[in-house]
RNA sequence: GGAGAGUUGUCCGAGUGGUUGAAGGAGCACGCCUGGAAAGUGUGUAUAUCUCUAAAGGGUAUCGAGGGUUCGAAUCCCUCACUCUCCGCCA
């Protein structure tokens, strides 16, 4: 959530940063600076009264024990008296802080000066493209065919068990999908990112802390017996771990890395998307997150997109990053890279990695600080992207590198999946 | 799922109604001591919030979470979460 100083020192930029955004009710802005005078209003009046009624208290202690009993009786009265003030005090209290703190998360965090103005994906900025189209041969066709082809991935078998949007992998498929999370996780450990392997269902605290509560909620599976949440990536377990904790300075920066399945109701998605490995409810992904000193979350930010970058251009893949316009990027995120690789047969760009600077949006409902070198605690500020999701990688070397005595795979991966191509069976 | 025990500050650990935000110890920080270090010794060592904001000082809240009893709760009662032990079930 965005912190209430920001609001209150800057409520004019603040309007100004939400427009870019899109984010409609500015006005939020100016009832949430109105709720929290009130609560600082309230919270005076509650803590003067308490503050007579815990001297009183003492006091009648005192005169207890010295058997003044009459006195203690009149001490009671008083008390019983202030008690009556606060009461209604307490529930008004409780009210407006409730209200306040429902309003403001409503807010979603500020975009960075560098966000393009825009509001739909055309008006995203392509920042670099790289690799090159692979010029494919007469007979290629898009990647659902190839997995029928190879025998990799059964879509009808999945409708079968589970519903559309979870494919079963098998044979060379599923050896492959154990190659490229193996081969990912290896790449992030090496460049110092320490390994988790998270539960994959979280409870509401947790959705809560990275964004997902209120957010998204219909976009996750919700399990209603326990009140957990199937998480819809690794970002969810994997930030929580530091929820509530106050880091030393010199532990900065946090580096983690996961590989989960991730779950997505994807409501309302259908078409031509959703077609093959494009839109998936269950999928693979590895994700990086890293907890940074405030200051250098930006740099850290460039470091993480090259970090990506160099593992999409060790698979061979043509690919473009994005900046994307503040239309199109998430409500919590402040400035976000999207990572797309070219699919051949599709003849498409599909979103691969997003990787994104969160700035202290949510570590602030987290309570993820540090104490910086004059022992005041702050807030640490949040990153993560993906590195990466592994059904459209899939569907783009399947697509890219098939000719027609098999699918060839980029060098990287070779040793991990044993061979130097996927033949027929 | 059933029965029992437990959850206190960075950690260990005392505390069954009254100056207890919390004994004692450890750790850590700073100082003294020392040629230097160890030992010894002194001081300090939570978070949030309000007043105020430049700081100091003060108030309030927090002893797993939430509610209740009471003039007063870490201490009593209720609900929930988690941990441990035994039983049951089970990969």
């Amino acid at each position: 959530m965005l912190q209430l100083s920001v609001l209150r020192h800057n409520p004019q930029q603040v309007k100004e940063r939400l427009a870019v955004k899109h984010f409609k009710e500015v006005d939020l802005v100016d009832a949430i600076i109105a709720l929290d005078d009130e609560r600082k209003k309230l919270t005076f009046g509650f803590d003067e009264t308490k503050a007579k009624i815990n001297t009183a208290s003492k006091e009648i202690g005192a005169l207890m024990s010295k058997g003044q009993k009459e006195e203690a009786e009149e001490r009671k009265k008083e008390v019983e008296a202030l008690k009556q003030q606060l009461s209604p005090i307490q529930e008004q209290l409780a009210v407006v802080e409730k209200k306040l703190n429902d309003e403001l998360i409503r807010l979603p965090n500020l975009p960075s000066v560098k966000v393009p103005v825009g509001k739909t994906p055309e008006d995203n900025e392509v920042v670099k493209t790289g690799g090159s189209k692979p010029q494919l041969y007469a007979g290629a066709v898009p990647h659902w065919d190839l997995a029928k082809k190879y025998d990799l991935i059964d879509f009808e078998l999945g409708n079968k068990l589970t519903g559309s949007g979870f494919p079963v992998y098998k044979n060379k498929g599923a050896k492959l999908q154990r190659a490229l999370i193996q081969y990912f996780l290896d790449y992030n450990t090496l460049a110092g990112y320490t390994e988790y392997m998270p539960p994959l269902m979280v409870n509401a605290a947790s959705a809560y802390g990275t964004g997902q509560l209120p957010d998204k909620e219909g976009q996750m599976y919700f399990v209603p017996v326990d009140e957990l949440y199937l998480i819809p990536t690794a970002e969810v377990p994997v930030t929580n771990i530091y929820r509530d904790v106050i880091l030393k300075e010199m532990d900065l920066p946090i580096k983690m890395t996961a590989y989960t399945p991730c779950f997505r109701r994807e409501a309302g998605s259908y078409g031509k998307d959703v077609r093959g490995l494009n839109r998936l409810h269950q999928f693979d992904k590895v994700e990086v997150v890293q907890l940074v000193h405030p200051e250098k979350s930006y740099d850290i930010l460039e470091e993480m997109v090259q970090h990506v970058e160099g593992l999409i251009q060790s698979l061979g893949l043509p690919y473009r990053i994005l900046r994307l316009c503040g239309g199109d990027m998430g409500f919590t995120s402040a400035l976000t890279y999207d990572f797309e690789v070219y699919s051949a047969a599709q003849d498409k760009w599909l979103e691969v990695s997003s990787v994104s600077n969160f700035e202290s949006y949510q570590t602030a409902r987290m309570k993820i600080r540090f104490k910086d070198a004059n022992g005041k605690t702050q807030l640490v500020h949040s990153l993560n992207g993906s590195s990466l999701a592994l059904p459209r990688i899939l569907a783009c070397l399947l697509e890219n590198n098939q000719t027609e005595d098999g699918i060839g795979l980029p060098v990287a991966l070779q040793a991990y999946f044993g061979s130097e191509k996927i033949t027929a069976l």
